[in-house]
DNA sequence: CATAGTTCGTTCGGATTTGAACTAACCGTC
DNA sequence: GACGGTTAGTTCAAATCCGAACGAACTATG
């Protein structure tokens, strides 16, 4: 109980941070730099629509709407993908890398000076194993109702 | 980075969730829940709106709209506050009262069964240290920005 | 090749959220 | 009591978000 109160505050407050900062460095929204990172992680920085909207844990109608405005903004460039004429490419422009390079460093920051450094190192390392787990256990359940 | 990426897909999934089974269960989205349950918590079963707004951590405007909606439906009722007359005092009808309780327990199932389950109770017990201070850290942060 | 069932991404309408005004009421000080 | 500075709560327009429904394209099976 005291652990799940603390997991939501901590959650809800953290998430304000982190907002804040990307907007005041780089005017995106958290779900705008989650779908500009993944995309700088992957393969030839581009990813399939509904690859990314699953890794970035958006919904599909989300992810269309948020990958409109960054080409709008000039972030993220769609193409027709051959292999499947259905799908679309959401690839990486230059100008998003360099958004992307712009916000990361304060990013980092906040996360680090937020979380990172109230935590001792024993802590860390048991807050990532049991986190991950958990988060692979919600994976599953969310696959499973997919079927 | 790895216990960050995991809280971020931990807390993002598990929210899915949440916010899944209070709708099925009671039609409610997790910020009217959680405005019910401090309601709850309260003396009296009521609060100032301030408060309540500072508690569930949710914006002024966003708890108005939160409250109206709950109003309607007969779960809150507002009254005026007699000590402060720019005050309102949200209070939990029985109404309300009543839909908690049907949607509570399986509230709690969902936590336990997706987080609090997961873990061994050394984990559960550094998770909840560590977790409320981060949060009390981001608290005191939030408060410091309000001067 | 047909055809049934899936998957891809978008669109649509409505609900929700945000932040910046705004009004009313409070407080301390003169 | 009158004034400046705060605070409580609401309102508004604009931005964002959601889920259901959709058309188009894929796949497997006969």
């Amino acid at each position: 109980m005291r652990a799940w109160l603390g997991f939501l505050t901590a959650s809800h407050l953290l998430e304000h941070e982190i907002e804040r900062q990307l907007k005041r460095d780089g005017g995106l929204s958290h779900g705008e730099f989650e779908v500009l990172v993944r995309l700088d992680w992957a393969e030839g920085h581009r990813m399939r629509m509904s690859d990314l909207a699953r890794e970035a844990m958006v919904s599909k109608s989300r992810l269309t709407y948020q990958v409109a405005g960054l080409e709008k903004d000039g972030l993220v460039r769609r193409r027709p993908c051959d292999a499947d004429r259905r799908a679309v490419w959401a690839e990486l422009t230059d100008k998003g890398a360099a958004a992307l390079a712009r916000v990361r460093p304060g990013h980092r920051a906040v996360v680090r000076e937020l979380l990172i450094e109230q935590l001792s190192d024993d802590e860390l390392e048991v807050l990532g194993e049991a986190l991950n787990r958990v988060a692979e256990r919600l994976r599953e359940r969310s696959r499973q109702r997919r079927r």
